[in-house]
Formats: structure tokens, sequence, C-alpha cells
DNA sequence: TGTACATCAGTGAACGCGCGTTCACTGATGTAC
DNA sequence: TGTACATCAGTGAACGCGCGTTCACTGATGTAC
């Protein structure tokens, strides 16, 4: 156990303290030695399988776009209704990236991580591949002509900036008078005037 | 001049040399040393401006809403056509954030500054307004029931998702196969869209 | 116009801190025979 | 099954660095009279 001299699984455990640090302080709150310290080991020890923080960081970013890929496949299956299916999608990014804001942050924001490794560009290509599999149905039943590529980078675009938004969307929630969340509310709004706009271009 | 024992604006030169910082390293490369020897101020100087590092990036991000302010208002000055100046405004908010970087970073980022700083609440008040009258321009115009607040977000959320996903948005541009750059032609679809759905609501 | 004094802006030395990195090491594990 | 040895994971002391903050100070500016 945690008395062993090998750990058993260090990688994970660093991983986890890192999610856990950079939850409380902000990816520029994060230092390799907390991390090691909340992890029960030497200082030295990351960088035995990370090399350094910026390693460490990519391998949490790459672990963040594994779960929204999941969470979005899982969503999404076997829902064909349009306004369903781009509700269910928009929810399932917005509540990945709640639910997991230290993994968001880092997937997000480009300066601690090393975009170009191998696993973290992998990772977040099969998440931007099962956005485009709901926009590939938006224009098999709505709009022959759709572009694809657009398509998907405004929706993206969109439930990205609602997520950075959310802190300031309490009154949205008022106003609606029902324990709906703002956030659903505005998916919902989104996903009609989207619907309603692929359609009417066509 | 530089020789002269007080720098006659401070502040000013300050906040420029921490623009210059962060645009070269990042907000979290930014320090409070760094951007005194670069303004040619001993590295106690700040304080007595700023108070301390968040207090001088809350400064910064102040100035960046009102840079954005000013120029969604000159850029929408005048246009009433629902889908020039739904371009008008994405256009203005875009090149804004381009131009000014370092300034976007910390107004969107909430690590660096504290938002509850008169100057900065009321700067960004202001921009969410300027937003605001584009929104209600478009109700006015195509659908007097529009929801005001949940159409402005949308649109702040999209612009804001556009500009940070905008990296990835090389081959957007090559399948063109215009000079336009890749971010106006997702604004023009952006603004039929939003046109066709917002019309098409009613 | 001149003097005295208060206030304000900026200096520079000193402090203690946490950081990343290096390095010789030791303990555990796995493999060859 | 047992021994020898190589490899791997983690240790802990040491290093130098840049940081924010404090503080007694000095030079410049502004104001009262």
């Amino acid at each position: 156990m945690s008395t062993e001299y090998h750990h058993g699984d260090l990688p994970t455990a660093l991983r986890a303290a890192a999610v856990d640090l950079i939850a409380e302080r902000g990816p520029a709150g994060f230092s390799l030695r907390e991390v090691a310290r909340r992890a029960g080991v030497s200082h030295a020890a990351p960088a035995h399988h990370f090399g350094d923080a910026q390693g460490l960081l990519t391998s949490v970013a790459a672990e963040g776009f594994a779960t929204l890929t999941d969470n979005m496949v899982a969503a999404t299956q076997g829902v064909t209704d349009p306004r369903e299916r781009l509700i269910a999608l928009g929810t399932a990014y917005v509540d990945t990236a709640f639910d997991n804001p230290a993994h968001y942050a880092l997937m997000v924001t480009h300066e601690f991580t090393d975009e170009n490794e191998p696993e973290l560009a992998a990772r977040s290509i099969e998440a931007f591949t099962a956005l485009m599999d709901t926009v590939e149905l938006l224009r098999d039943q709505l709009n022959p002509d759709l572009d694809l590529e657009a398509t998907a980078i405004l929706l993206w675009a969109t439930v990205h900036g609602l997520v950075e938004l959310s802190p300031n969307l309490g009154h949205v929630a008022e106003s609606t008078g029902t324990e709906t969340r703002a956030i659903d509310t505005l998916l919902a709004t989104f996903a009609d005037t989207t619907i309603s706009g692929i359609t009417g271009i066509g």
C-alpha cells in the first residue's frame, strides 16, 4: 500500500493530485512540488514519469478530452431527432466542463500544455469527431448543403462560450422562474435557433 | 523625461509594460518585478499606484473592456440592417480580441483580476450594454418576442468561442479558397443562421 | 516673490520563501541461467 | 528453486533563482502664508 517503496500507479495519483490542486488554485497556482507533496511522494519523483510540469499537465488535458468524448458519445447514442440531439450534445459538453473544471481549464488554455504531444492531439481530434457525427446528422435530416466544418466550429464555439460565461448567468435563471438551470434554457433556445437557421438557409 | 525623478505617468507606463509582458509570456508569466524593470523603475514603485499585481492587472482588464466597447459602438454606429449589424458587431469583437491579446486574456480569465473592483465592473457592464443595443435592434426589426438576454448571451458566447477556437481555424480558410479570413466566413454564416433562426422562431 | 513645510513618488537594500533541477543514492522488481 | 545481476522507481540533500513584501530613505512637487 502507501507504505511500499514503489507506489503502484504513481502517474494516476499525480494526475489526480494535479486536478485537485488546479481546482483549488487555478492552473497558474500549480507546482510540481505541491503535487508531489499531495501524492505523498518526494518532489523529484514526478520527473520519472512526466519529465516536467508541462508533461504532467498535458497528460491531464488528454484525460479530459477522453472523458468529454465518452460523455458526448454516450449522451447522443441513438438520439436521432435533431433538436433532442443538439441539446443532448450541448448538455454533455457543458456538464463535463462543470464536473471537471481543472481538466477543462487545461484543455482550453494552451498555456500549460504541449498541444503537439501525440496523445493529447489524438484525444482532442476524437472529441471533434464526436461533435462532427452530430453535425452530419443535422445535414442528413435538415439540409444536404450544410457546411459541416463551419457548423461544427460554430457549435463548439457556442457551447464553449456558454461554459466560460456561465458565472454571469445567474439572473437569466431567475427570469425563467423555473427550476431549470439557466444554461439548460439557453441550450434549448440555442437548439431552436440553430435548427431553424440551418433549415432556413437550405 | 526619463531622467526625471518623477515619472510623469507611471500607471500608464506600467499598464503598457504589463501588456507587453503578458503578450510575450501569457498571464501566468507575469511578475511585478519584471514589469517594473521594463518600465525602467524600481520594483517597489508599482505598489504606490496599484497596491499589488492583481491591482495592476485589474486595471489593464478594465482598459480592455473600454477599448472593446469603443470599437463595438464605432463599428455598429448607424448600421441598421440586421445582418450587416451582426457582422459588424462580431467583427469588432473578434478584431479587438486579436489586436489586444493580453487585454483579452485578462478580461476573460478571472484568475488574475478582481472582478468586484468598481472600475472593472463598470467597464464590463458598458460592453454588455453595447451588445444589448444590437440585440434590441434585432428584436425591433425581426421578432418582437425575442428573448433579449438569452440572445445577448448566446451571441457573446459564440464570438468569444470563435476567438478562443481561432488557433484551430486554419483549414477552414483553405476550404473557402478565397482571401477572406476564415473567421469572417464563420461570422457571415453565423449571422445568416442567427437571423434565420430568430425570424423563424417568431 | 520667497520661504517653510507637508505630501507624494520613487529608491535600493534586505528578508524569507517556494520553486525547478541536479545528482549520488537505495530499495524493489524482474529476468537469465 | 536459487542465485546474480540489471533495471527501474523513488529519495533526500543541495544548488541557485526570481519572486513579493517591507522599510528607512531621498528627491520632487505643491501649498500656505
